[in-house]
DNA sequence: ATATAATATAAACACATTTGCATGTTCCCG
DNA sequence: CGGGAACATGCAAATGTGTTTATATTATAT
């Protein structure tokens, strides 16, 4: 009485009213909430909700090393929440499309803990 | 140029159209989310989220035992997402108001990657 | 008081994440 | 072709997290 399968939506066309998730939806909706759960990642995404950026410019505005910027970025694009593409040779990123910015100034909400 | 130390709104008591977050805001938020990226624990703010329910109840419908459920909900706690409640042997938890249901929420929400 | 149900806490261990540092790659320029 | 700038990747050390197992608490019923 609690194993739903994949369930909702799929099946004959139904319209969902209210989705009711399915275990594989907690662990992806944890792995996006894991990849913004880190103070540089949100500055980086952040810095690029006003525009995309190269590496080394972040580099700076992050005051992080090199390869952590790098690293930080490389798990970002792996989440699917920025994409990058060579412009000579600096390698710029900008954020796509998503929930993740809504969520990421969600949470920065000032902490109005009301 | 990069420092602005605590900033934003305090001061001569001037509106702040659009703020600016400060170093320590990524890390509070940075914790929130933290606390949100476990798929039990989202499932613990999801089954919360409509009405209040107590560990006993909580580690049957997650299928998770007693002490991990109530570690998870330590840490929920800590956070400051949900209370507890001590009635007769039971401990009834539920949620606190803030952002940490729609942060799960749009987070839950299908990873319609468009 | 005792026994028992419901929770909390503690210690130990496995596993994942971060960070720093060194080393590759790729591209532009002369 | 050689050099340098901008990035990416690899790896080991240091941390942080989650789960299990055992053991305390707290309250109720007898």
């Amino acid at each position: 009485m609690s194993a739903e399968k994949g369930s909702t939506g799929r099946g004959d066309g139904r319209v969902t009213p209210r989705r009711i998730p399915a275990d594989a939806d907690f662990d992806i909706a944890s792995e996006l909430l894991k990849t913004l759960a880190h103070p540089v990642r949100l500055r980086i995404i952040e810095l690029l909700s006003s525009g995309e950026l190269c590496v080394k410019r972040l580099e700076e505005l992050l005051g992080v090393s090199q390869p952590s910027v790098s690293q930080h970025l490389r798990r970002l694009k792996y989440g699917g929440l920025i994409e990058s593409e060579r412009r000579g040779h600096l390698v710029c990123y900008r954020l796509m499309e998503g929930r993740a910015v809504e969520i990421a100034q969600l949470a920065l909400k000032r902490s109005e803990t009301k």
